[in-house]
DNA sequence: TCTATTTTTTCGAGCCTCGAAAAAACACTG
DNA sequence: CAGTGTTTTTTCGAGGCTCGAAAAAATAGA
């Protein structure tokens, strides 16, 4: 069962809620983090005064703007950026990046690369996605001690435990353990994450009034992905990461999916079932391996002037969403909605069919007040969202603890 | 966003540990409390000499069986079962009860009582739910001051703040705030219960092995519920008590549910659709109120003798909740599933063709590990877990904040 | 320069948990 | 039956943490 608290964990658990409030406020004064926080100014003198003493904080004497005020001005707070620097990989159908964040989250190195990862060996694809990290960490501008983290996301299902990518529609190869991996290559703690978890994870730092404690992400791409944030916590599957959206059932036994099952939410909105549909194929024709952006751009437009199969195709996977979203939607009750990825810019044609989808369901009876933003670029997104969560880790589990806490984290090790 | 940890809630929360410890463990002795909370003897002894001190929990001298070490007998720890009483109310077709349970979870008085669900007034629904928990207060054997808390649970959609039903299929009445009623009435907490969650609750009591941390119970009866633990959390939706899984969509457009919508999984596998299937009645057919249970043990019984129209009934009902199941688990991976009601008591005729279609999901890949547990009575289920819910509010919302801790409500009240 | 105002720090009080040692309560042994 | 060993529980002082109140610091306005 859970644990007792240690008198200890006290401070370190303030400690984090301070480092936390200024990683969200910018450069909140002590006052602003005591008023947030719900602690006394005293308790935040004192934290404030441990963290900028280990140069976690920098006092930034932000007079600037707000000195319209009479009274001493306040002195805003701010994250050290050279306290730490994360790592945030993405690999993706035929691409990886990486880039180097600062504490205070301003990318200050990137790299990008064009692969072949259908035809890779496994060899090859983690060869090269530790080459990738390599080149970053040899590069003389960064401090090699300073990188705390590294978060690799991809798109598939990884393990829920954040180890593992278990499958990935742009590999053959399965249960590759990356974290364990670059942690092994590097003595950095690594960690795996799922795509579609990272874009809802960047979704709620780049929008916090709409995307707060309840919210969906949905990619729409050559698949379908979702992440899903619920009371305010990410949704995660029990052993895996879950939320695995384009793999609900929309048709019994209907159209074959690219996971080789039958009548799946992508087999009907996702681009190669839109592709398929479009060509007027079989819903039993194989699923193509790549369509282009180029090529899906030319079916929406195609579809926009006139009302033909591509119109068709999109209709049908406006209502496998809607019916695969009233589902959800029964099971969560209705949420805000981003739809990511190259398919978003043709949400237009897809809205409609979606939407009277919807209103068919239990999740209709909300269904004029469901709300979709598009977001037609996902990768930075994800990258983000990749950074943030590599960040949120330092913050957490390295600064929050202390120097003391260290011997904290031995024990735990031992225990 | 959350708050800072206060000093005081310090002892509020290891208060809580130790108490739902001894709530779990039966008779733990201190140094077993200990073990499982990890906090040290001497705060044990503390925390429970307090709680002693305050009539919480009681020293039992249970010497007894385990006097066969050496040294120092345990002394088992148990709670004082007059420390506190609550009422467990549950309001279903036709039909309401209440139970009185002691602080240790005994049973100590109950009432039933049959009504017109389907035909009464707001008011009389009401009326009957006060009148029944007005009768129990009266009972001149119950200490009016001990009772603490009342909660009731009812079929239908509750809000996820516990206070008010917002639907039922046993009334036509909607948005009843009976949480509210029942504390302006009688001046006690009272809390709003969905009946399925309250399933689940009681499951993991019974058998927390099996219902660990990550379960389904769904209920097979006039209607298709469910309660989801994950991650040790009871599930809700955002605004409701949610997990509506009778109410994903199997096949969008098909049959008639009781919701008025169309090809919920419901109107395959609830009572109704069951008897309407075997009636080999349309599709379209409007549900009937009610189906005996006389009724459907008569169609099972003639669904297990010849292979006609109640056999292929129970197979689309059992195809509707495989490829339901299939959805939920491409959301949350598989999960341990209890099926619950009258129905399942017809499980074998249910259970060939729901393994079938899961095995054509995203779930299938497990199919064959993912276990059923049958129960065929939900009321007993549900009053326990209305108890237990209950009981666990004394604890963790009365009890550990202790005699001081009063003022703490208070305080928090005014904030 | 003085005053009012706001932010931040300082300081002592009050709790809480912990480890070590002491006390308590028994079984076993000769 | 007294002595010894063992295990559980309590006691006690030390060390931390947060809090409120008061003091100090830093500015705008008069």
């Amino acid at each position: 069962m859970s644990v007792g608290i240690r008198h200890d964990d006290l401070r370190r658990r303030n400690r984090a809620m301070v480092i936390s409030a200024v990683r969200r406020a910018g450069q909140p004064s002590r006052t602003e983090i005591a008023a947030t926080t719900g602690l006394s100014h005293s308790t935040i003198s004192a934290i404030c005064s441990d963290l900028i003493q280990e140069s976690i904080l920098t006092e930034s004497r932000a007079s600037e703007a707000v000195s319209l005020k009479r009274g001493r001005p306040q002195v805003g707070l701010g994250l050290n950026p050279e306290a730490a620097a994360v790592l945030a990989v993405v690999l993706s159908l035929n691409f990886l990046s990486v880039a180097v964040i600062d504490y205070a989250g301003q990318v200050v190195a990137e790299e990008q690369r064009r692969l072949d990862t259908l035809t890779m060996s496994r060899d090859e694809l983690i060869g090269e996605c530790v080459a990738i990290v390599r080149r970053r960490l040899e590069d003389p501008d960064l401090d090699v001690q300073s990188v705390a983290r590294i978060a690799l996301a991809i798109q598939g299902i990884t393990d829920s435990h954040a180890r593992a990518m278990l499958w990935s529609p742009i590999t053959p190869q399965t249960n590759i353990a990356f974290a364990d991996i670059l942690e092994r290559e590097f003595g950095i703690p690594a960690i795996m994450e799922n795509d579609c978890n990272m874009m809802a994870v960047a979704l709620r730092w780049r929008d916090p009034d709409r995307y707060r404690n309840d919210f969906i992400a949905i990619l729409l791409s050559h698949g379908i992905g979702m992440g899903l944030v619920l009371k305010g916590e990410l949704f995660t599957g029990t052993h895996s990461s879950g939320g695995e959206f384009g793999h609900m059932i929309h048709r019994p036994g209907g159209a074959l999916c690219r996971c080789g099952r039958r009548g799946c939410v992508e087999a009907y909105a996702g681009n190669y079932a839109i592709w398929r549909n479009a060509r007027q194929l079989s819903e039993n024709a194989e699923p193509v391996a790549d369509v282009s952006d180029a090529d899906m751009r030319a079916l929406a437009a195609r579809a926009r002037e006139t009302d033909g199969p591509e119109r068709e195709a999109y209709r049908k996977a406006g209502e496998a969403l809607g019916f695969g979203l009233g589902s959800l939607f029964a099971l969560i009750d209705p949420a805000p909605v981003a739809m990511v990825g190259a398919s978003a810019a043709a949400f237009d044609l897809i809205e409609p069919a979606l939407r009277e989808a919807i209103a068919q369901t239990a999740g209709g009876q909300h269904s004029g007040s469901i709300s979709f933003d598009t977001e037609p670029n996902e990768l930075p997104l994800i990258r983000e969202g990749c950074a943030m969560q590599a960040l949120n880790f330092v913050d957490q589990e390295i600064f929050a603890p202390g120097a003391q806490g260290k011997s904290g984290t031995i024990r735990k090790d031992v225990a």
